[in-house]
DNA sequence: CTATAAGGAATGAAGATTCATTCCGCAGGA
DNA sequence: TCCTGCGGAATGAATCTTCATTCCTTATAG
């Protein structure tokens, strides 16, 4: 099923799948989707425009595809080294650094996220996520638990995530744009303060 | 310099420029600029696709117009009522509810911004206010009240207005696309959740 | 020598912009 | 009052680009 399954021996081939990706992604986080037209991608990744058509089935397929594997790795980052027995508290400090860390070392990752999310992909995506509603992941376990324990405002889940997420990602954009420089203090200090939007 | 001087007994002309913007923000909110070719908007304007180019020069004019008139619009809306004597919180809450009624009552200029940021266009206009560093308005003023008093916590501005603009622009989209169902107290809790992150 | 990968010019669809033409209201002459 | 000619407004078919995708040719490995 995944092409790069054939490719045992990890050749010049698997190479390829790469170099366009990587190309697809800086071109659609730096230009925008308007600024990475196939020809371009497949020049910048050094193969022939045909050659992309080899690994991915059209440009919708090859853009999902890199958004399914960004997102992946967002969360792979989150619960690395995630306190599962620690207080509500801890857990959630170490989610919004572990976000923020990643965030500013890829900038590449979270540009191409935003621009996806505001384009006809991302509507399709948002209204997926709004039909598989009781998906069981830990980040909306952990935000449950602290609803119940009331330790946070009595809100909606959507509003919750708003409050935590919504600065976290502006202020990595920011920092990207060097319009302010993060560093491990000034990090704390705003996840703490989403935090602080939150509890009771 | 207006092209709408000239026209003094207001009639059709004037219409026409209206409806040509009326027509461009709806596509371009609800279907991004992907879905808004200047054939669609003529169409939907009920106008011929050339008569575009006789009120703007060309599409980038009609958008950044267009996106100009949006943002005074939410400048005009938070500063009506707004209690220039109160306390820094009352007019910092009169802000934000006014910010985010506004927007949940005109979802397609919220759409509308929200496409222009992430957009070739965005990407100008960051920059300029980037290099237009000291712009004296009204809420800067007033977040530098706040810092100096130390009722905030001590982090940059662009810190602290992500910390509170970033959430509600969110939460009011949620809103918008049926994601969360907002009314006037739950905007009081959120505005006011926002309110505990920029305080020390 | 065959089969598979890679290349890139050719194709056709879609869209922004132009421009030759039509339309419309009106001023002025009969 | 009724023509007639003028000028600006409006039109939309034609043009010029840009792009995704295809497909035939060439290179390479087995």
């Amino acid at each position: 099923m995944d092409k790069t399954d054939k490719c045992e021996k990890a050749e010049k081939c698997c190479d390829k799948r790469e170099l366009i990706i990587q190309a697809a992604l800086e071109l659609v986080a730096e230009q925008g989707f308007h600024g990475a037209p196939m020809a371009m991608i497949a020049e910048k990744a050094g193969v022939g425009a045909g050659t992309i058509y080899r690994y991915f089935e059209n440009k919708d397929d090859l853009i999902r595809w890199i958004y399914k594997n960004v997102e992946e790795r967002f969360v792979e980052v989150m619960m690395q080294g995630y306190p599962e027995n620690g207080a509500v508290r801890e857990r959630l400090l170490h989610i919004g650094t572990a976000l923020v860390r990643h965030l500013i070392r890829e900038p590449l990752q979270l540009r191409f996220v935003e621009q996806f999310h505001n384009s006809p992909y991302g509507v399709d995506h948002r209204r997926e996520k709004l039909f598989s509603e009781g998906r069981k992941d830990v980040i909306s376990d952990l935000f449950q638990e602290a609803l119940q324990q009331q330790i946070f405002k009595p809100l909606e889940l959507a509003i919750l995530f708003s409050l935590f997420f919504g600065p976290l990602v502006d202020i990595c954009r920011d920092h990207i744009l060097g319009f302010i420089k993060l560093d491990d203090a000034l990090i704390e200090q705003v996840v703490g303060a989403c935090w602080d939007a939150l509890r009771r």
